[in-house]
DNA sequence: TATCTCGCAA
DNA sequence: AACACTGCGAGATA
């Protein structure tokens, strides 16, 4: 293993981390046991399915291809991503950058346009991501495996535990279910929003008598929001249905291209064939620790592999800055991804931090008295004990910072167009396994991350629950031109700056002192980097942001709550109120606060994010993924796994603490943060068909820049109600209630000319230039059909019966849908009705699709009895008539084979291929009569009885069915064969042999 | 095809 | 520190 080989231009493996740490004493060997098996299975059968998928298109990979690692993508820091114990296993994850970008816009990829928004509708492209990231996740085999350290926590961890409820695969329910979680979910006590501090903004909040204000609501799906989940769960989600027409559709798909000199080529980039060549079969494998087992890949390699296709991001200058359907997916998969190996790295990192040798490493100089700081004396007041606890994390803290010094750059946010250029970079921690880990901490050199995790490791080694907190830093997956770094000469000066500043020689490295914002004096762009300049090797600069991007969360046993230390960057030691010191500003691009995951000593993970965000809701939520739903439950279910199966104390003590402070985030201060916000609303956002009622102001925020007067009222989102029109709610069964008054009325949606004739009622746009009354849900009632009067179902105009949904089936009456049971209906001579289940809008007409019929009760099961009676009969029918079809062409083909075996025995027919059509042809048909005469006397077969019964005429009876393939349509009334068509099929049979023959004959020819 | 909605540029 | 405004284009939708 090649490692801290700084010098390596284009490793091929940069990423791997040897994990083949020993196992940390005190590990239950239940948990251990499962793990194996576990992963075993887990990864066999998923690498399984990820070579049924992949197939053979996986291996073939262009030339010219760079190689780096997605860790290092953002985080620079290649250290590890696989978790698996007892075998050293790597990841590797490479990227092809092509000089040439093919493109490829053509039909094939544009045809398949699919679905909703988010992600594609069943079709692999939607699928993909996810199931390889469930699957890369799985394969990691980061599951809910507590490795124990020797630490023995404080008293909580002995306290109860309540049991979780741990479910590993969602289901829909489970997602529909998701409102029901939100409003079950705690209802913090209201929140005063009140603030007179009006920084330039003013801000009114008017407390009505409805008390909670604010509703703690972590997730509130609105209605739009719930036809995402359904629309894209059954697609995004399913991971178990593969779709062959996609690999076929790629497989098919040109590998080159002619060159285009079109520069969009360059940047139609992500196609989903480069998509998915997403190289998994490469190298995956290991089942952590059961080499034995997972022998289905034994001859690979114990790596991961991920391919992506090129990611030339798009150059926005371009007037058309097209950026593809596959463009976005591939950032989303690559952001998603990164996440993922960003979550194992911090696991590994966690479990290093555990690590009994580089704990008692460390911990060997640190003063008693700190220790005894650490572990105040339980006998004095609370606040007291926490104020010795956090003297102590201050000393340790300077003990650390005196020790520890910065040579190398730790991870920061990446952007999309540096991804190509990093391996060029300088000062990249190398990659590291265990061993180097403990060197590095040993040596307590190395980057600012790695500082943090070593001073995790101390308080481990003292015994405080001290958690390894990342702020990931996954390339963004929104694809502004934001998401391009622009060059920034800012750095340049502030590097100067500091040079005078204090660049100290006597300080190793020196950094602001101040917390951020460092006051410069170019104020203006200053993305306000941290420099440090080393003495020692005074070509080493190192400019990051002066936020951290890993720190620690220790346990305050006394004051039970969680203390966040950064012992480097800033060195703080804060209890995160409102506002964090460890938040960047915005303008911060190269350290983002989106996903901000605390690793514990156990081996659990959970998201702290809202600890550290100030504006979680109106900011930070839309830097994150799961601000798409379905990517929310991919988050939850990622981060399940990452769960301990019981729920401590100090968990629902955080809970409630993460949701108290997430209800009691303040209002946006601007008005773009009212977009997309789920708490509250601004009228200027609604959509057209929505309006807010009751239309109650929580609140008002000044608008406008210079009108500085005005207000605009903010309402909560919970009262937007969603509209329709009242023939959109008849159309799902409902009727607006007498009396109502529309809410609002809609432009009217017309057809340009109003060519039909006929208004159909279906219309929504018929009123040809009013605008149409919209509802709300509360205006309207269940819409009751008129019911069954003696047997006879009621209709409309047309004579049929709406049934939209099953509501609308009259009473007394049923919906049989079987596709042509109207004739059994009508065979029975009972009134029957057909059913119009909705409409197919194609060329700007709508008609209705039918859909069953719906008859009176009664006549139900005799009904059915005649539809039953008469679908056997059509498959009889069916049946008889493939049979027939099967022998006519197993008799050709005889007829061919006799014909061409006297072809070949008659030296007379061997030059009749040459040109003297008229009188050999002559014979020839003759004979050829002669031949076909005697197959239908049936010469043929008793001339050879041996073949006969089973070799070329199968002695199929009707049931066996040999070459009549079962046809289960019929069941469900597939196709209804029309008694003609039928008949005049088979009796082409009984025609005159010289008909057939003829027909046969010119055929026949063609086998030869 | 017309409209709605969104994100983006600056 | 990074927001309001606006027009534009694209994609979704009916």
């Amino acid at each position: 293993m090649v490692k801290k080989d700084k010098s390596s231009p284009a490793p091929h493996k940069i990423c791997r981390a040897e994990t083949g740490l020993p196992r940390l004493q005190a590990a239950p060997s239940s948990s251990q046991a499962s793990e194996a098996t576990v992963s075993s299975v887990t990864s066999s059968a998923i690498f399984k399915r990820i070579l049924a998928r992949q197939g053979e298109n996986s291996r073939q990979e262009p030339e010219s291809e760079e190689v780096f690692d997605v860790v290092s993508v953002a985080s620079d820091t290649p250290s590890a991503i696989s978790i698996s114990s007892g075998e050293s296993s790597e990841v590797v994850v490479t990227t092809k950058e092509r000089t040439m970008g093919s493109r490829r816009k053509d039909s094939t990829s544009t045809k398949r346009r699919n679905g909703p928004q988010t992600t594609g509708k069943g079709k692999g492209k939607g699928k993909v991501p996810l199931e390889y990231l469930e699957m890369v996740h799985e394969v990691v085999g980061a599951h809910s495996t507590p490795y124990d350290d020797d630490d023995d926590h404080d008293t909580a961890s002995a306290s109860p535990k309540i049991r979780r409820r741990t479910k590993r695969h969602q289901s829909a329910d489970e997602i529909q279910s998701l409102e029901a979680e939100g409003t079950t979910s705690k209802r913090i006590k209201p929140v005063t929003l009140w603030n007179g501090k009006g920084k330039g903004k003013e801000k009114v909040i008017d407390l009505d008598s409805d008390s909670s204000m604010l509703d703690v609501k972590t997730r509130s799906p609105t209605p739009v929001v719930e036809n995402l989940f359904k629309s894209n769960f059954a697609s995004g989600l399913d991971v178990s249905t593969a779709e062959d027409s996609d690999k076929e559709a790629y497989s098919s798909k040109p590998t080159d291209d002619n060159e285009d000199d079109d520069d969009e080529a360059e940047y139609a980039s992500s196609e989903e064939s480069e998509w998915e060549e997403v190289d998994m079969g490469a190298g995956i494998v290991s089942a952590p620790g059961s080499n034995s087992e997972s022998n289905v890949l034994a001859e690979e390699p114990n790596a991961i592999e991920f391919t992506l296709g090129e990611t030339r991001p798009p150059k926005p200058t371009r007037k058309k800055s097209t950026i593809t359907r596959e463009d976005k997916e591939l950032r989303i998969t690559v952001h998603t991804l990164h996440l993922l190996s960003l979550l194992c790295h911090g696991s590994i990192r966690s479990r290093w931090c555990s690590d009994g040798s580089v704990k008692s490493t460390l911990a060997k100089y640190v003063p008693q008295a700190i220790e005894d700081e650490l572990h105040p004396d339980p006998s004095l007041p609370i606040p007291q004990r926490t104020r010795k606890f956090l003297d102590g994390l201050r000393h340790l803290m300077d003990f650390w910072n005196k020790r520890y010094r910065i040579i190398h750059r730790g991870m920061c946010r990446r952007q999309w167009d540096e991804i190509g250029n990093m391996a060029r970079e300088k000062n990249r921690e190398p990659p590291m396994d265990l061993p180097d880990f403990r060197r590095a901490l040993g040596q307590s050199e190395g980057s600012r991350d790695l500082g943090a995790q070593g001073f995790c490791a101390l308080l481990r080694a003292f015994h405080v629950r001290t958690r390894l907190v990342f702020s990931m830093q996954p390339l963004p997956f929104s694809f502004s031109s934001k998401g391009l770094s622009k060059p920034s000469r800012a750095s340049k000066a502030v590097l100067a700056e500091n040079d005078d500043n204090e660049s100290g020689d006597q300080q190793r490295w020196s950094s602001p002192a101040k917390p951020p914002p460092v006051r410069l004096r170019k104020p203006r762009f200053s993305s306000s980097k941290m420099s440090y300049t080393m003495a020692d090797y005074d070509t080493v600069k190192i400019e990051e942001a002066p936020y951290p991007v890993i720190w620690v969360e220790a346990w305050d046993q006394a004051g039970m709550q969680w203390v966040s230390v950064d012992p480097i960057v800033l060195k703080l030691v804060e209890i995160p109120k409102t506002k964090s010191k460890f938040e960047p500003p915005a303008s911060e691009s190269t350290n983002v606060l989106s996903y901000v995951i605390a690793f514990d000593s156990t081996g659990h993970a959970k998201d702290v994010t809202r600890r550290y965000a100030q504006f979680y809701n109106a900011k930070t939520r839309k830097l994150r993924i799961t601000n798409e739903p379905i990517w929310q439950i991919w988050f939850d279910r990622v981060m399940r796994l990452f769960q301990s199966e019981y729920l401590t104390d100090i968990d629902q003590m955080e809970d409630a603490a993460l949701l108290k402070k997430e209800a009691s985030e303040e209002l946006p201060n601007n008005i773009q943060d009212f977009k997309g916000h789920p708490i509250f609303v601004l009228e200027r956002h609604l959509r057209q068909n929505e309006v807010i009622y009751p239309k109650v102001p929580c609140g008002a925020i000044s608008a406008g820049r210079s009108k500085s007067n005005e207000t605009e009222p903010i309402y909560r989102r919970r009262d937007v109600k969603f509209l329709r029109s009242a023939t959109q709610w008849y159309k799902i069964g409902r009727q607006v209630k007498i009396g109502e008054q529309p809410l609002k009325h809609s432009k009217k949606r017309s057809l340009p000319k109003s060519r039909s004739g006929m208004l159909s009622d279906e219309d929504d746009g018929i009123e040809e230039n009013e605008d149409v009354a919209l509802y709300a849900d509360f205006q309207t009632e269940l819409y009751v059909p008129p019911p069954v009067i003696n047997g006879k179902v009621p209709r409309n105009d047309y004579g049929n019966l709406d049934v939209f949904v099953p509501s609308m089936v009259p009473k007394g009456a049923v919906h049989l849908r079987f596709r042509g049971i109207g004739n059994a209906a009508k065979l029975c001579g009972i009134d029957y009705v057909d059913a119009v289940g909705g409409f197919d809008f194609q060329h700007r007409k709508a008609t209705p699709r039918l859909d069953g019929i719906v008859v009176a009760e009664e006549y139900v099961e005799a009904v059915v009895a005649v539809y039953n009676a008469q679908q056997e009969q059509l498959q009889f029918e069916e049946d008889a008539r493939r049979q027939e079809e099967a022998l006519k062409r197993w008799r050709k083909y005889l007829i061919a084979l006799r014909v061409r075996e006297r072809v070949a025995q008659n030296p007379a027919f061997r030059h009749m291929e040459d040109h003297s059509p008229d009188s050999v042809s002559a014979e020839h048909d003759e004979r050829d009569q002669e031949l076909l005469e005697e197959h239908h006397d049936g010469g043929f077969v008793s001339e050879r009885p041996v073949d006969s019964p089973g070799g070329f005429l199968p002695d199929c009876g009707y049931e066996e069915g040999g070459f009549v393939p079962d046809d289960d349509q019929a069941e469900v009334g597939g196709f209804l064969v029309d008694a003609d068509e039928g008949r005049g099929f088979i009796t082409d049979d009984n025609d005159s042999g010289g008909f057939v023959a003829e027909h046969e004959e010119d055929q026949a020819y063609a086998f030869l």
